[in-house]
DNA sequence: GCCATGAACTTGACGCATCAATCTTATGGG
DNA sequence: CCCATAAGATTGATGCGTCAAGTTCATGGC
């Protein structure tokens, strides 16, 4: 990060041989100091808020939003990753964990042995029932009561274009699997 | 996070008796949607950039181009902090490491007693300056070349503004000590 | 000169994410 | 039927970030 300030450039500019003449100009580094302030800021604020006042990490809640967009609060392991749009070491890391604290239980697929069923306790149901409210009324707070409509909809275009063009560009993650990186599931 | 779906909001809005009536309607959950894709999708993009092509990490890219906009190269701790917006703790952990591997040093500051003037060694230099152009070139290639300038002063806009509303809202960070949360120091 | 207060920094414990194995179960070709 | 391959999931190691103590040093009142 930290598109670094002129003396880093100029230093790089003058020592390196370098084929990449096109450092950013004033205006775009303002621009992106700005985004990344916002990258460095939003996550941790909703994080915060989530875990301060609902007790639930950012990463649970996502789970638990997950599994209750199913009618049962059942799913396979593998298909939460890719709605989530996750590898499935970080969604095993994250279950164990929370199947400790009581939100989801597992227990193995019937229909195929190497799968596992993850499912939603009446604890964890309760427990997002209840975050609920507080997470979207700050998400309104911060996001929406800060812009107009118009200015929401500018944002809307530009996290789509850089979206896709970071999707473009080759940032072929998802885990180590050589799964089709679905993305764009809860839509 | 996963402002969930629907049928969430109908149970919740079912079961408990909040007073919290504004949620998010079908353009302002996609909007929300897309801004996360981007939190999510943006910053490893960028660390694994980094990673790949230059063998250092987000953090350590950042507290290099931070000590390389002194002239000396030499920072107390503290104001590096603070430049970057950091905690001092995870400041800390980071330079551990850091030393470990050549990229700075520290040393007890003779003003203050209390102090760590860290500086930045031959070999972080180095790395920093060998990693700057390709830094440099996929920002531009996925931010600035993906957006009109048009685009790119809305979102600036944007981005400003959600920032403030998340300081406005009583996120008072800043580790736990009660800096005055400098924030905004690298422009 | 001494001590309370507080600032600067570090440390340890813990949750979280990634990467590289591993283990188990399907599945398809011989 | 048997084995190679691949898919689904877990595990362990490591780096990173946060929170809560803790340590060291500076400073101001007495």
């Amino acid at each position: 990060m930290e598109t670094h300030a002129v003396r880093t450039q100029a230093e790089a500019r003058d020592l390196v041989p370098t084929s990449e003449p096109r450092w950013l100009n004033e205006r775009e580094h303002e621009v992106w100091l700005a985004l990344r302030h916002l990258l460095w800021g939003l996550q941790p604020a909703v994080d915060r808020q989530l875990l301060h006042d609902s007790g639930l990490s950012g990463p649970e809640y996502s789970v638990l939003a997950t599994l209750t967009e199913n009618p049962d609060g059942v799913l396979r392991s593998g298909t939460a990753a890719r709605m989530l749009g996750w590898g499935r070491s970080r969604l095993s890391h994250l279950l164990r964990r929370m199947e400790g604290k009581g939100l989801i239980s597992r227990a193995c697929s019937p229909e195929d042995g190497r799968g596992q069923d993850i499912a939603l306790t009446p604890a964890g149901r309760e427990a997002i029932i209840e975050a609920a409210p507080g997470h979207v009324g700050f998400v309104r707070s911060i996001v929406f009561d800060a812009l107009t409509p118009e200015q929401q909809d500018s944002l809307l275009v530009a996290c789509q274009r850089i979206s896709a063009a970071i999707e473009a560009s080759g940032a072929i993650e998802c885990d180590a699997d050589g799964g089709p990186c679905d993305a764009e599931p809860t839509a």
